[in-house]
DNA sequence: GACTAACTCGAACGGCGTGCGAGTCCTTTG
DNA sequence: CAAAGGACTCGCACGCCGTTCGAGTTAGTC
């Protein structure tokens, strides 16, 4: 049935909807979530919106610039205590914590995370407000910065390389017991000849992958606080 | 003037010259250190080596595989004192340090690290070159992973981050001094609510970008091998 | 009814990783 | 010496990508 122009109805409602970035934005981060960088290209995402590939360019320069908007939210994400409520220490941990499960809940932010620097308005209110913190820990001014962004760096680095092993782990598509005895006796043809990494792959694998994970990150954080702590006493 | 099949000369060179996975790890490196990730391509690659792109694919099975023999090759830069020769914190230094080097003298790393596991033979080893450093240190077993793998996390944060600022500068095209005062000036404009950051950025800024990124890194190792090293003689 | 600004989008460009199959060379075997 | 076969190269083509361009549609204003 062919539909000629007289017979076709005209359009009954009367505004028109539109794509905004923010609806952009929303719905590229469950796209990113689900699938990481490599799942997420423009067709796709306006695929996603109903909306022709192309039409997301009024909205947003490029995709670049798309993601960095992304990165961007999820530092908005991140709550930073403030020292009244439970000190410095004590904050800097709840801080630590909250980093690393917005990193855990967007694992494609490593990926994307170091080629870029962070300038949105969201990364400038973490900084800010990471800097109260730090200030009320008694630390010099320029020690402040120092110490917090080695707080970050550490936990940045650790939780990267957690996502590392849990995407692996995902991406096998096994259990993860299963993962686990599979990975260790990968790991020990691997490295035959190195028996104490074997050693080390046996251990750390003893716990449970997630339990060890936290394990390892908390270990590290705390021995980091207790030296930046030291520094401050003296 | 056109060559016909009988006057062509024949090949003189009686062996054949063939591509080999080192040249071509080699080639890509170079590649790779110049214009970083976005800049290495199969076709580029292959015209570097004067070679077909698809001839790669004989040597190399996809280009995934291709980095991470690239990233292996960095593990192996690194080198692991052993501590007879020391101590254990005075090698952990010189660990952190030579993690830190390799990783300027490459910067694409951080972008493709967290994205695959390291389990070739040079991470192997230098796994297991580490255990054996942090082994002396008098943790036990469990805490040797913890400990060794806390330093990993926190050089490789570190410096990824180092990176991502020194990649802003080198892109932006000014000078140093130039880019600072810039960049301090872009600074305040995105962040004119929160003058702590201005204060911060000011402040990060002044003793110079090498120095001061220097001094970063060192201030949080050495936080975190005292707080490595109380645990051990407690 | 004409004009304009806001917005959409199909076609096309150049580049990408890679599978395929034909082609070339060198060595081995008879 | 010829034939066979493995080692290696590579042009073509496919389907995907980010992005540009210019033409099109719509909503609101005079």
């Amino acid at each position: 049935m062919k539909d000629w122009i007289w017979t076709r109805e005209r359009k009954a409602s009367p505004a028109r909807e539109t794509l905004s970035r923010e609806q952009i934005v929303a719905a590229a981060m469950t796209i990113l979530d689900a699938d990481g960088v490599a799942g997420l290209s423009m067709r796709k995402l306006a695929a996603k919106l109903d909306a022709g590939a192309t039409s997301l360019y009024w909205h947003v320069p490029t995709k670049d610039d798309l993601v960095d908007l992304l990165i961007d939210e999820v530092w908005g994400e991140i709550d930073v205590p403030e020292p009244e409520l439970a000190g410095w220490r004590a904050g800097a941990l709840l801080f630590g914590h909250s980093l690393r499960s917005a990193v855990l809940r967007h694992p494609w932010l490593p990926e994307v995370m170091y080629t870029r620097p962070s300038i949105g308005p969201n990364a400038m209110s973490l900084g800010a407000r990471g800097l109260v913190l730090f200030g009320a820990a008694g630390f010099t001014e320029h020690e402040i910065d120092l110490a917090m962004s080695s707080v970050m760096s550490y936990v940045l680095g650790t939780v990267s390389a957690e996502v590392a092993t849990r995407e692996m782990v995902r991406k096998s598509g096994r259990s993860e017991d299963n993962w686990v005895s599979q990975i260790v006796e990968q790991a020990e043809a691997v490295a035959g000849d190195y028996p104490e990494m074997q050693a080390s792959v046996r251990r750390r694998t003893a716990v449970g992958l997630d339990a060890g994970l936290t394990q390892n990150f908390v270990f590290g954080l705390d021995a980091l606080l207790d030296g930046l702590e030291a520094r401050v006493k003296r």
